[in-house]
Parts: structure tokens; C-alpha cells; sequence
DNA sequence: TACAAAAAGATACGGC
DNA sequence: GCCGTATCTTTTTGTA
């Protein structure tokens, strides 16, 4: 069922005219659309709890960082071992060897 | 108690010298520095599984974005929708209100 | 000099009001602040121009990645091989240093 | 005229071998490629020194803005009026007003 | 279209 | 306590 008019709390649709589309409308046939009113809210809400979930981890990270820091250690130090290993296993080999590979075509030993 | 020479299992201390601070040693006296290392590597671990987690989660919410194009919502106007809602009413309100008076200034209506 | 209502060419200021330091403004007293039109269009003028300019060699960039191309190279590689030379001198072997510091102290050869 | 063997001052042909595609050679045919060490040495300088210009242009633009902020200026809304002015007023307006679309899908106003 | 690299923007830390 | 710097995140752009 669709309303003619826009109606917030609506489950069912919502009017959009060509405006929904951001890069225009596909078709070009400037066919009326229609927004899933309940739909979006639905995205937004789970977007909205998992960005809570992330920052609550962010949260806890920086916690470790600071519990560190109290013990004495360099957090700056650490965060870069902690990043340097995120691209350990082959990676950086992988770097290595096209590194040299390159270097050598270049002249640079 | 201390060792001359690197354990790298040691639950004890192990001798880095100056080359521990990435800053180089704040006291400029060459003091010799000591890193707990079974700390250490307890802290690196908390870290990397906290971080494990968070992109997790932030792989969740890009399916969920995923969804929702797929659903032909717009993604970037998702994107700022949730933004806008991250933000007090009063500050996104001071923001825009500021925004206007430049584009004034600018002649830009 | 000073208008007391908004003048988009006026070289002079134009009202502001609390509006216009966005963390609200610093003392409190809520005095009314100026914008001076004529400055904020020179600034903006000229980082339009900088702009401009970085995005004419950017524009150069990408044809040198054509040319290449062109003539039979393997531009990834290519990106890869500037990207890496940007981290070359010292700053490589700094990283290799801190991360065998590290790495050590947590037992990893 | 080819060499057997690698020579990195040559100004003719280095043999590269499959290692030379990051990308894997094509054709899966493990053909020897050969790369132009000179040629290559050329476009790697001039995408250096182009890149250069580049940095020089954007610390330019960085200072501007620390100009503008030391004037008392808002630079997170300067660089806003920025990005905005950059596109087509009508590129602007489309988007406000799926914006307002879904706010009003919403329930926010 | 989807992935990956680069640039921009926001945030957080350390110095003064 | 604020300012400048640096990191990290996000967004945009280019490529396969």
C-alpha cells in the first residue's frame, strides 16, 4: 500500500520522485520511486548498533593502550609493532622481492 | 634479575637499551631501558584480538551496506544520514549555521 | 567599517553573531563576532587555485602512468615501485631496526 | 640487442623473467619478458619529480589553511564551503535533496 | 562492478 | 589547558 503523501511512520512507502536516485534516474524514464520508509529505518538502526559495537571495541583498545602506558611502555612504539604486524607473513617478502626486482632494473643495486 | 643476552621466552626482563624508545631515550642520558616481555606480549595479543573483533564488526556493517544498495538506497546518502545522527542537534545546528554565514559572506546565497 | 546587515561584496565584515565559532564561542559572553567577507573570499580563492594546480599535475601523473602503459609496463608494478622508493633512505631500515627489537622481545625470531 | 645477463646500467634490455609481472605474466606462458631499464628509469623520475610538485602544492594548500585559522576562521567549515563549491549546483541540490528524502522517511524532519 | 590505492578529514596524543 | 602534530578512519578515485 502506498501513500500519496509522506507519511514518517509509515511501514509502507514513501514518495521519492526522481530524487532518489543520486546519480538520476537509471531508466531516464523519470518514473515516480518510492522509499521503503520501515526498510530504511530498519538499515539505519543495525548500522547504528554495529557502529555502537565497534566503538565500545575502539573503547577497549585504547584502554590496553593506556594500561600500557602506566606500565611504562612506549605507546607509540607499540602501536607501530602492533601495525608492522599486521603485514608479516608473506607480505612483506612479497615486498622485498619486487622491491629488489625493480631496484635492480633501476640500477640501484 | 636481568639477562645480558636476549630471551625471547623469558617471563622476565629483557635488555633493549637505547633502541627502545622510538623517540629516542627522553633523558638524553643513555640510561639503560628494560621491557617486561611476557607483558608485553600479553598486551600486543589483547590488542590484535580487540582489532580482530572491530573489523569484524566493521565487515558487518559494509554487508549491511551491501544490503542496502542492493535494496536501491542510495549508500552515500545512508552514509551521511547516519552521520548527521551521530551528532547533538544543537552542534549539527551551530555547523550549519556557520556553513550559511560563509557561503553569505562568499556571495554564494 | 562595519554593516550591520549582510553585504556578500562588502570588502568590510559581516555579522556573525555566536554562530561562527562552531565549538561555541570561547568566553562565554556571547559576544557578536564579524566575518570578514573580503578575507574569507582571498582565502578561498587561493586554495581554489592551489587546487587547480594540484590537480593539473595529478592530471600528469595519471598521463606518465599512460604512457607507460602504452609501451608495454605493468603500471601496478610501477605504482608499487614509486610508492615504495618514497620509504627508502633510512626510514626502512629504521622500521626493520624497531621491528627486530620488538619482535625479539616478543619471541619471534 | 639483449643481454643474458642483468646489467643495471644498460640502457637496452634487462631479462626479467616471470618475477617481472606482479601481476603474473598474461598469457600464463612463463614467456621471458624483458624490461627497458632505461625507459623505465625515465617515467619512474618523472613521476618522482612530479610527485614532488604535488607535495609542494599540498603543503601550500595546508598552510592557507593555517592562515585562515590563525585569522580566526573555522577551517572544518572552510573546508567545507570548499568541497562544496566544487560541485555543479545542481550535482549540490540533487543530493540535499535525497538527503531531506530520507530524513523525512526517517521521522527527523 | 568490485577491489585497491590515495587523499581528505576527524580524532587523539604530547608539548608548551 | 590549548595548540600543533601524528595517527587513524573514512571517503574518494582509479583500476582490473
Amino acid at each position: 500500500m502506498t501513500e500519496d503523501v509522506y507519511d514518517p511512520y509509515a511501514t509502507g512507502r514513501v514518495r521519492a520522485g526522481k530524487a532518489l536516485a543520486t546519480g538520476g534516474d537509471p531508466d531516464g524514464d523519470g518514473a515516480i520511486q518510492y522509499v521503503a520508509a520501515g526498510q530504511l529505518r530498519s538499515l539505519v538502526e543495525r548500522i547504528e548498533r554495529l557502529e555502537k559495537e565497534k566503538q565500545a571495541i575502539a573503547d577497549d583498545i585504547k584502554a590496553v593502550y593506556g594500561e600500557a602506558k602506566a606500565n611504562g611502555f612506549d605507546t607509540k612504539a607499540l602501536r607501530r609493532i602492533v601495525g608492522l604486524r599486521k603485514k608479516e607473513p608473506s607480505v612483506r617478502e612479497a615486498e622485498e622481492a619486487i622491491l629488489e626486482l625493480y631496484n635492480h632494473a633501476l640500477g640501484m643495486v
